[in-house]
DNA sequence: TTTAAAAACTGACAAGTGTCATCTTTTGTC
DNA sequence: GACAAAAGATGACACTTGTCAGTTTTTAAA
């Protein structure tokens, strides 16, 4: 049998935790758990979302395709983040795709259950609003750093990222295993470009890799190196 | 004596179009007008704003600075926008700074009044939540631009964006007149490089320019450019 | 009108980055 | 374990873009 949203942990890291608790009551008898292989797609861009995706486990990957073919990691979202939620409140089909990059546990929430909510609780849709805010400070941080640093500042960054949100195993390798072609895509680059970088790094004893799992060996100087010095 | 919002058209445009007549009447009494000119700061980056700004006319620019000290325009905001919301919401400093890029008219709401209101009036803090979710849009869509789009093919799109918005006077001038450099900080290039290309393309007949006031000749070709192809 | 300061412009050049082609290694499946 | 497919890696090269240095034009103030 499948856990109750009132028992969830997970919910205290997303605006759900200002629901009343008949509210998460209604959320948890319409939501349904869903297990995602690594790779699956979760929703396309242009899609037409009917609810929201609560994390309860793993990683997926928000992207956006350019005109060129290319995509645009914008965001990569782990436990207690609710995907879908800015399409929904903007009553838009969704802007981005989102991929598993790790196999995942998820609850889709149909949007009735959210919209109502919006409409009668201000606590929950003031709490919703914070998240947003800062999703879109986030946002305007990375428009700077794509148009103001270069590629390898980008990488170096990304790297620090990956370890300071997603944490490291016992050896020390970092805990989100991304392809090279992932990591192009979060800074914006070539693969080619993303790969070269990655082994110099590895030359200069920043990191080391093994197999595709990366460990950062000197996290100050990759610091010193995404703040341009 | 000052109009009152109660009257104000401009609020049509933004989320004070959600609020009661009794929150409007306080909004409006707590409210200081006041005429900005160019050039002037409205307010810095990392500055604590004490409430927030409803623009009645002329433009601003919101930019932050960059770690190698270029400014990077992240919005171009115009009558009805409201700046320093996202910053109110979060409790946050602010994480842009704001200059008037015209002359400016504008009124200053303390955050209290915006507030209260967001703790009491689901409809306005889900019209907030509506605007920020648009501007998060925005910014994705920006994040993807710059990313993956050339200097001249977001050169491109900067000008059709500046008609778009902003319209065009009488003799098919963009009503918008930024200086290269602004126009350089919001595409994210180097000032030469935009004077470059802004040369190229009024070579090729593209646009003219008269002083610093610049005409789109070929809308379609533009967009093709900005397009990519 | 004169003058100083700011903005616009241009050329030369180097560094950064993307593309294409090719090769090697890793991964997953039968 | 063998094989095919995917991912990673590397070199060559061209093109884009930023930087620096200097000139011209525009703007604003005296």
């Amino acid at each position: 049998m499948e856990e109750r949203c009132e028992n969830c942990i997970v919910r205290k890291f997303n605006a759900l935790r200002a629901m009343s608790k008949d509210e998460l009551k209604a959320v948890s008898d319409s939501k349904v758990s869903r297990k995602i292989k690594k790779g699956e797609v979760i929703f396309e861009e242009g899609e037409k979302l009917n609810g929201v995706y609560c994390v309860r486990g793993g990683v997926s990957k928000l992207a956006k395709l350019s005109p060129n073919g290319k995509d645009q990691i914008v965001k990569l979202a782990t436990k207690g983040e609710v995907l879908g939620q800015r399409s929904v409140v903007a009553e838009e089909n969704s802007n981005l795709s989102a991929t598993a990059v790790s196999d995942m546990e998820m609850c889709f929430i149909p949007k009735e259950a959210i919209v109502s909510t919006l409409h009668k609780n201000p606590d929950f849709t003031y709490e919703v609003l914070r998240h947003m805010a800062h999703d879109l400070r986030e946002a305007d941080d990375v428009i700077v750093n794509m148009s103001q640093k270069t590629v390898k500042e980008r990488i170096a960054e990304a790297l620090l990222y990956m370890m300071n949100n997603f944490g490291e195993d016992q050896e020390g390798y970092l805990a989100l295993v991304l392809s090279r072609e992932d990591i192009a895509n979060v800074v914006g680059t070539a693969t080619e470009s993303c790969i070269r970088i990655l082994s110099e790094f590895k030359k200069q004893g920043l990191i080391k890799t093994s197999g595709k799992r990366m460990a950062i060996l000197e996290a100050r100087k990759l610091q010193d190196l995404a703040d341009g010095f």
